[in-house]
DNA sequence: AGGAGCTTGTGAACGTGAGAACAAAATCGG
DNA sequence: CCGATTTTGTTCTCACGTTCACAAGCTCCT
């Protein structure tokens, strides 16, 4: 997260509309957890349901909610409508965004498709991809569109959100472009550390990376305690021994 | 995460090998810099030079380094094949695990494709979906098979992490089923909370959370300040007002 | 009306993570 | 061989996040 923090160094700080980053990544969370509960025709939850519905622990549950306001009844709870709203609204997604897609491999196809993407609240504005044999191409009822269109579409539609789903290669390059056209948030597939100026939120998925956190518990489950202590290199250090290939997942 | 921690109470214990967990999320990051410096023949980089690479400061890396033993010289540097081996070992990326993709929809067509997710370390050894539709359908050089299969695939090759691309709806009972087979550590990408017995690890991905999350910042850019200070509903609570529709995003 | 029973909102304690700063160790030049 | 220089490994301090525990406040029953 790339943001100018305006904050005064003083104690805890947590006027001004201050949300701690922790409690913002969990209020799309709650808000889920509202709308499978709405949907169920549930009207009231406690702070212990809600906790429940969306896997944390009710006490942090409701510190994160107090952040926004006093929203619940002592002594009964909360109301599901009407505190989803105020989320939704504190989230910003009671707006819609616009959203360009760059980059329609595997990736940026399955999302175009994907359904849910189009949560309320956003919308996909454009399929964009540089690969001339792409462009035209059909998706749903989009059509890819060249990436050299990008300026004209970021201005028209007001798009704020960019999500990248290129290769690692060029996603810095694509990534100044969005940001150049004045795209201000990014979400990005690729496998790459994307720089971007102050002002610019980034944030990233990386499957391999998932999948390497989820391997390195995954080994000391099995052996425990019982790690594979390997070659630790004689004093020789200067030069390069003949170690296993290892790769790092930055499949371009 | 849901470990079954056995930790002791007394003081700060980084002893029996406990790297933080922000650390670990920050391994596979260095493990993919180095691998890029080393594919530009880069044969020694400093903390700081990776610290870019990796988009951290270099404290940071050096501290986190720290926790895998002393394998940098000072006044020089970390040579890179090396400290690339250490990382990958530690993380657990010199053997390889299986890997299983159940829901072969349009995000597990593009898993399947992913050539990044063959980082090595990782092998896809079976697609699985509970549609007869979709059985038998070639991906690659994988067949798409019955789900009904799992058991025997995760005993016969060793499954022990399984990923969830199938929607939100029937993802806890695939869950469940994974774990009865064997399977101790999940990736999920559908729009759920799961809950996973002790000793599963659990990681989730999820598409219309990070936009969220974006949105958020994203709102507070433009007006600054500039809240949409909406109905303060009155104080007729138990009753639901009229509100806007705003979805939550359980798009089953 | 009043007390019993819940449930929220929050103050305080605790634990984890980040960053600055520096001592220790290695190289290099003379 | 020695001092200057570089860069690591680590200590210390501060900020952030989580959890506990409880007072405040609401409803319901008698």
């Amino acid at each position: 997260m790339t943001r100018a923090s305006s904050r005064r160094p003083g104690p805890p700080t947590r006027t001004e509309r201050g949300i701690p980053e922790a409690t913002v990544a969990r209020l799309p969370v709650y808000l889920r957890a509202l709308t499978a509960l709405s949907d169920s025709g549930i009207a009231t939850a406690s702070s212990e349901d809600l906790a429940t519905a969306a896997g944390v622990n009710s006490a942090k549950l409701r510190k994160d909610l107090s952040y926004l306001g006093s929203y619940g009844t002592r002594g009964v709870g909360y109301d599901v409508e009407y505190l989803r709203y105020q989320i939704a609204r504190e989230i910003g997604v009671t707006q819609d965004w616009a959203v360009v897609i760059v980059g329609i491999g595997n990736l940026g196809h399955a999302l175009a498709n994907y359904s849910g993407f189009g949560t309320r609240g956003f919308r996909i504005v454009a399929l964009l991809d540089a690969d001339p044999a792409l462009v035209g191409e059909r998706i749903g009822d989009m059509e890819v569109r060249d990436f050299a269109e990008l300026e004209d579409i970021v201005e028209a539609d007001r798009v704020s959100i960019g999500v990248i789903t290129t290769p690692a290669g060029p996603a810095q390059e694509v990534c100044d472009r969005l940001v150049a056209a004045g795209v201000t948030s990014i979400l990005n597939f690729a496998p790459v550390v994307l720089s971007v100026p102050d002002g610019v939120d980034i944030r990233k998925v990386d499957l391999s990376i998932e999948l390497q956190i989820l391997a390195y518990h995954e080994q000391r489950k099995s052996g425990e305690v019982a790690l594979p202590q390997v070659p630790e290199l004689p004093a020789t250090n200067g030069l390069t021994p003949d170690l296993p290939a290892v790769g790092g997942g930055v499949g371009a």
